[in-house]
DNA sequence: TACTTCATGTAAGGAGTTACATGATTTT
DNA sequence: AAAATCATGTAACTCCTTACATGAAGTA
């Protein structure tokens, strides 16, 4: 059921990680499209290897450093993954806190909210910014022979994100000279 | 803090409403903005009375039926939401299912997920479909002599909609011909 | 000297979902 | 005959966030 566990086996399916390394690459690869904690992770982790999604390998490192436990996806894990990928999706709420206050316009000082309009543009030019820096660098990382490259499925969703970020963009831009016509 | 008191605010602010109007609302005139329960609801609404940011009148109705309980927002609960409203926003996370299964498109069987495109693009359309009716809805409550009007708040709003569902929808339809050409 | 990195975790609490309960009336 | 509507709520549970804790090494 719970999307956080695939979120997670959806990293294992490509590549075996530690706790950490996930936390890292939840928070930078996925970019900010799932995001998690490690209270979240680590208690998830040896959940799932106790079902045999997932197996371990503990590895020795430096001796004042806790053992890197490195997590793959087991054949039983794989095949969970695939079967939840080909399920339906449920429809998504989008539930995003500067719509709603978009929402309340009308109430405020439209000087601050200009300031408030700008600065939400900046914030996803430069989430913009990134994803076409990691476009590059998977297009790189690209197999042209490969028609199944888990690499095409990443760029897929990156480049929905750009998509999303040019989107906020111009509805910042678009509302802020509405704002400024109407003083 | 939280800002789903901030959502019930929203709604109050423009008029008075029971617990059970507000669902209702964010169920369909916020649209899929944000959602909400009746047991977040209720609780809350007890909680923002004993603090003063609204007022409760009940309203005898049948008898068969439980009275009303209509809350109006107080000077203080929209002194609070304009606060609200002007304080910078929190950056968000997407977190979407189906882009997270997208990314997994590589390991699954490309009919079916050729199937779930097909299937989440038309659930966009629908969406897409909804927001146009609600704009027209909208314009005709629009008040065009009131700089002021809450309309053009909401407008904005549903106009950011339109335009995320035109993109979601475009996503679907351009993966789905890249998948096709895969094959 | 102070902050960040690596690497594991725990604790506490708030946010959000799903299901249940009441009960006459109205619609399918 | 069955289901939805109005209108309130409660219970149980999962999900998610924030903060805390360890502790040496490397970087600013």
């Amino acid at each position: 059921m719970s999307s956080f566990r695939h979120a997670m086996l959806t990293l294992l399916a490509r590549e075996p990680l530690s706790g950490y390394d996930m936390k890292q690459q939840m928070n930078s690869r996925m970019g900010p499209f799932w995001k998690a904690g490690s209270n979240q992770i680590y208690p998830e982790l040896v959940k799932m290897e106790e079902e045999g999604l997932v197996e371990l390998e503990v590895v020795q490192q430096h001796d004042y450093r806790p053992a890197r436990k490195v997590y793959s996806i087991t054949e039983s894990g794989r095949q969970e993954l695939k079967r939840w990928t080909m399920e339906r999706a449920e429809p998504e709420t989008i539930r995003d806190e500067f719509l709603l206050k978009a929402y309340n316009l009308w109430l405020a000082d439209p000087e601050t909210m200009m300031l408030r309009l700008e600065e939400k543009k900046k914030e996803h030019e430069e989430k913009l910014r990134i994803y076409l820096d990691k476009v590059s660098e998977l297009n790189g990382l690209l197999d042209p022979s490969n028609p199944q490259d888990p690499i095409l499925s990443s760029l897929s969703v990156v480049e929905f994100g750009i998509e999303y970020e040019k989107l906020y963009m111009k509805w910042c831009s678009d509302l802020a000279s509405k704002l400024k016509n109407r003083q």
